[in-house]
DNA sequence: TGCGCATGACCTCCACACGT
DNA sequence: ACGTGTGGAGGTCATGCGCA
């Protein structure tokens, strides 16, 4: 979607985009072999084909934030096919205490490999390093609550500079319905969870880590498992909104060459 | 070429919503 | 309960087009 995308572009608007959709042009490509847009003045076509010239620059370096910073964070989606090996998901769990100078107990993070956990206490501080293997973060309200956490507890600043896709708002800009919590659109869009984490919540993240601290068995292993749906699930439903996303730009006069 | 109109982008402010 | 960035509303600015 990343290459049909024109909102990125200074002047081009989601109204203007449409327009673009309509005189056939679906492709940035498209817009470069344009000879005249009806609605475009003849400096202000060959000011877009440049920036699109620069978009194609910025892809090919990798570049993520020069994307995400042109585009609204409901529009985030539109890059995350394009990106989506160089990405993570990611979750943290605290101990509820203060808010932001909250102690992470756990962060779990899920990639192409699968699962892996750093725990408070054993492996949290190779976290630090192992993150910087991606360029790319995607959270749940993870610019609201996870980054800023991390950001202290760490005394880092490398999360300002990151990547990262905060599915909060991609969900509720692309439908009213989607607005609310990650386990409420969970469900609405029909995942699930085993039933012996299915109904936790934050909080229960919290006392789990308490239990797990006096001594109680079986507790860390709840947590983990908790915690593994949370990206788990993020990722599931980060596919689905990318589809839905690009079904509404269907709708909207969008033409894709093949089924990509 | 210059004017006025129409349309859409951009800016500012504020209430809202989410995580643990 | 707290922190905080976002989207929406409303107003202003910029650009393109049509007409004389």
């Amino acid at each position: 979607m990343l290459f049909n995308t024109f909102i990125h572009l200074n002047g081009i608007g989601e109204k203007n985009e449409i327009l673009l959709y309509n005189e056939g042009i679906c492709y940035w490509d498209d817009l470069l072999k344009a000879e005249k847009v009806p609605f475009l003045g003849e400096k202000e076509l060959l000011r877009l084909k440049e920036e699109v010239r620069e978009s194609y620059t910025k892809f090919a370096e990798k570049d993520i934030n020069y994307f995400l910073h042109r585009l609204s964070k409901k529009n985030a989606w539109r890059i995350y096919k394009e990106f989506r090996k160089y990405a993570c998901f990611l979750d943290i769990e605290t101990d509820g205490h203060c808010g932001m100078d909250s102690d992470i107990t756990l962060i779990g993070i899920y990639d192409q490999n699968g699962y892996r956990a750093y725990i408070n206490g054993k492996n949290l501080m190779s976290f630090e390093d192992d993150i910087l293997k991606y360029d790319m973060i995607i959270t749940f309200n993870g610019g609201l609550f996870d980054f800023p956490v991390i950001t202290r507890y760490f005394r880092t600043r490398y999360f300002k500079d990151i990547a990262h896709i905060d599915m909060r708002f991609v969900c509720s800009g692309l439908d009213n319905n989607f607005r609310g919590g990650l386990k409420s659109i969970e469900r609405k869009i029909g995942l699930y969870r085993p039933k012996e984490i299915a109904n936790l919540d934050g909080y229960d993240a919290v006392k789990l880590w308490k239990r797990y601290r006096c001594g109680e068995k079986g507790c860390l292993d709840l947590l983990m498992e908790y915690n593994k749906y949370d990206v788990l699930n993020l990722s599931r439903l980060t596919d689905y909104m990318y589809e839905y996303g690009v079904n509404i730009m269907k709708d909207k006069g969008l033409k894709l060459k093949e089924e990509e």
